[in-house]
DNA sequence: ACTCTGGCTCAAGACGAG
DNA sequence: TTGAGCCAGAGT
DNA sequence: CTCGTCC
C-alpha cells in the first residue's frame, strides 16, 4: 500500500518538505481522512483476546469505538475532519486485491487451525490478517458521523485520490493519513500521525508536496514517474531500482520512457507488460467528485440520537 | 562503497486506574 | 495486513 | 508509565 520508501526518500533528499508540529497547530483546520483505512486500523487494533469488541447481539463495535473517540479528540482540538470512504477499486488494482484476498483466505485457515490447537497467540496473529472492512462497518460509521455532525464523502474509487482532490479544490487544508500516495495524487499537504501524537510520543509530521518537488529538483509529472519506480499498488516496479537509483534516473532522464531506452535491461529486468502508463494515468486523472458535488458542513452533534444509537443499539455505556 | 533485497522483528486505538 | 527498523548478503 | 478494559 502506498509508495514504497517515499517517506524515507523525502526525509533523506528533501528534508525541508517535512515540518513537525503538534495538534494545536491544526486548530480551525479542515482535514480529509481516509475512512476505510481508519476503520481497517481499528478493526486490527481494537481487540480483546484476539476478538473484536462486540455488543450483546454479537455485532462488532471496534470500528465505532475507534472512530468515535478519535473524532471527538480531533473536534476537541478544533480540527474539522471530513471522512472519505472508498468506492470501487480501479481495475489496475485487481491483481493486488486478489493477492490480498488470497492471503486472507490463507490466514482464515491458519486461524481455524490455531483455534483447534488452542494456540491463542497464533489465533490472534492470524485473526488480524483476516480483517476486511465490510459494507456494514462503513454504514455504521456513516451513521455515527452523521449523528456527530461530521461530514463524509463517498469517493467514486480511491479514497486517497478523493482526499487529494478536496485539497486541490481548496475544500480542506490537507489529508490526514499514513499513506504517502496522497502526495502522488497531488495533495499539497499531507499530515501524518495526526491522531496518535497525543497518546504516543510521536510528533505530527506535515509533508508539503511543493517543497518536496523543490527539494528533489523535479516537477510533478516526474514525481509521478518516480513514485511508480519506487513501487505503488497499481503495477510492478523494476527489481534493483530503489530510492537512490530511481531518483537519479528520473533526474537524468525525466520520464520512464526515456529511462527504459537508456538502462541496461540485463541488469534491470523490466516487468512483462509493464502497466506504468496506466498507473501514471490513474495518479494524474483519478476518478474524483467535482468540487460542486461535495458539500462539507460541520454541525452540532445530535446528542439524543448519539445516545440512542451508541447505547441502545450498539451497547456502549 | 553504495544500493537494493529479503529475512527477521514489532506494533497496531484510546482511555484511565493505579 | 501495513510500516518501520535492523541486519546479512549479494549485485552494481 | 504500564497495563487492563472498553463492547
Amino acid at each position: 500500500m502506498g509508495i514504497h520508501n517515499l517517506a524515507k526518500l523525502i526525509a533523506d533528499q528533501a528534508p525541508a518538505a517535512i515540518k513537525e508540529g503538534e495538534m494545536a497547530n491544526y486548530f480551525g483546520r479542515k482535514i480529509a481522512i481516509d475512512a476505510s483505512m481508519s476503520i481497517y486500523q481499528f478493526l486490527i487494533a481494537v481487540r480483546q483476546n484476539g476478538e473484536n469488541l462486540t455488543n450483546d447481539s454479537g455485532e462488532t463495535t471496534s470500528h465505532l469505538m475507534g472512530m468515535f473517540y478519535r473524532t471527538i479528540r480531533m473536534i476537541e482540538n478544533g480540527i474539522k475532519p471530513v471522512y472519505v470512504f472508498d468506492g470501487k477499486p480501479p481495475q489496475l488494482k485487481s491483481k493486488e486485491l486478489e493477492k490480498r484476498l488470497e492471503r486472507r483466505t490463507e490466514a482464515e485457515a491458519e486461524k481455524t487451525k490455531a483455534a483447534d490447537a488452542g494456540d491463542g497467540e497464533a489465533f490472534d496473529k492470524f485473526a488480524r490478517r483476516t480483517v476486511k472492512v465490510t459494507r456494514e462497518h462503513n454504514d455504521d460509521c456513516k451513521r455515527l458521523l452523521t449523528l456527530m455532525g461530521v461530514p463524509y464523502v463517498d469517493a467514486p474509487t480511491e479514497a486517497e485520490a478523493q482526499c487529494a482532490a478536496l485539497v486541490k479544490q481548496g475544500k480542506v487544508y490537507g489529508v490526514g493519513t499514513e499513506d504517502m500516495d496522497a502526495l502522488t495524487f497531488g495533495a499539497d499537504v499531507l499530515v501524518r500521525h495526526l491522531t496518535f501524537s497525543e497518546t504516543r510520543k510521536m510528533p505530527i509530521r506535515e509533508y508539503s508536496l511543493t517543497k518536496a518537488l523543490q527539494g528533489l529538483g523535479i516537477n510533478f509529472e516526474e514525481f509521478t514517474d518516480l513514485c511508480i519506480l519506487l513501487g505503488c499498488d497499481y503495477c510492478d516496479s523494476i527489481k534493483g531500482i530503489g530510492q537512490k537509483r530511481a531518483l537519479d534516473l528520473i533526474k537524468q532522464h525525466r520520464n520512464i520512457e526515456t529511462i527504459l531506452k537508456n538502462i541496461d535491461k540485463k541488469k534491470y529486468a523490466v516487468p512483462d507488460d509493464w502497466a506504468y502508463e496506466q498507473a501514471r494515468q490513474l495518479f494524474k486523472v483519478p476518478e474524483i467528485l467535482p468540487a460542486d458535488a461535495t458539500d462539507l458542513k460541520w454541525t452540532e452533534p445530535d446528542e439524543d440520537g448519539l445516545v440512542s444509537y451508541m447505547v441502545k443499539e450498539k451497547g456502549f455505556s
